[in-house]
DNA sequence: CGTGCAACCGGACACCGTGTCCGCTTCGCC
DNA sequence: GGCGAAGCGGACACGGTGTCCGGTTGCACG
């Protein structure tokens, strides 16, 4: 990784500036590389240079969101972070995750080309979190509970809830619940 | 719907078992409409007539399936059938549908293409049938549990996990206990 | 039977997005 | 200011989509 050169750096803000705009302002599973060169001012090529694919640009603008609560997972104050009893950090993290989910469906959608979700390195680390708390809070089989425990929060099924009616809150406090019965 | 003509039976028949033989064979979210005309010895134009796109071939060959279940739900015996504690529906609920999908899951990765998981018809059964057993079991806001409840069964989940080595039987396990515990 | 009409068939067509390739441009170090 | 390398971007070939329409086939009715 040596340094970036300084044109390479301004087609790169101009790239992520213009797909942000494209996944907020329409269907973020229909925006396609074209797009996004274009509104750009770029050339294909050159988003092909860096970015596999439109999910991988989605996932780009969306770790950055992802890196902050990452954080506060690890070493944040409870019941977010360590300290408070699983069940509770557990309904912490969903209530974040629902936070999340509604100020950036859009760019999970547009992240979400099949089964995409689960190679991305985001997942992986939700995935390891909630196998941690549900180990410490001495439930059976947390590899198998993990991921469906996590499916809740697919960026689908988020949007679909939504635009069905269910409130964010609705949906946080109904996690919530699930989190804290879990086993006994 | 007036009677079929004998070779527009003929031609379903073809193109149904092409689709169900090709689904199986490779990735199902690969398969396309030229490559199911190309193997049932039909022209795209006929595959066109009928169905709109690959995702509502898998999805007619996933209802007939579908069907047996829905009809245990609503008049077999218990404990899927009506007669058990909604718990214990709900938990014999889960099973069947991790057997349909352990069946089926090429069919279910077929009949999806981005959010179409939502708008056919069988989705809202199950969301009805969860939402009915939720509210027999005074559980607060049946509305925003059920979608969490069902998104374990979402198919790219299931193969998710399978795919990690988390057997249909332990998958069935974690299910149950969850739909046990449920509120108290 | 045979005939006419409607349903059905299927290939051709135009379109769109993908991903790659390569001649040209720009950068930044010496 | 010159030069090597990194970056750029348009052109291209490909593959899938969905539509359209001339030709074919099935079936009801005489």
């Amino acid at each position: 990784m040596t340094k970036e050169r300084a044109d390479a750096a301004r087609n790169r803000e101009k790239v992520l500036a213009a797909a942000a705009e494209l996944f907020a302002a329409k269907d973020p599973r229909t925006v396609t590389m074209e797009d996004i060169a274009r509104a750009a001012g770029v050339g294909r090529g050159t988003l092909y240079r860096r970015y596999p694919d439109v999910a991988s640009i989605a996932t780009a603008l969306l770790d950055e969101h992802e890196k902050a609560l990452q954080h506060e997972l690890l070493q944040g104050p409870p019941p977010l972070g360590p300290g408070a009893p699983p069940r509770e950090r557990l309904a912490a993290f969903y209530a974040a995750m629902v936070e999340l989910l509604d100020r950036h469906v859009h760019l999970a959608l547009g992240a979400e080309t099949g089964a995409r979700r689960y190679v991305t390195g985001a997942y992986g680390f939700w995935r390891a979190h909630v196998i941690a708390l549900l180990r410490a809070a001495e439930v059976a089989d947390p590899d198998a509970l993990a991921d469906a425990l996590l499916a809740p929060l697919a960026p689908d099924v988020f949007a679909y809830q939504r635009e069905r009616g269910v409130t964010p809150a609705r949906l946080t406090a109904a996690l919530a619940e699930l989190a804290r019965v879990l086993d006994r």
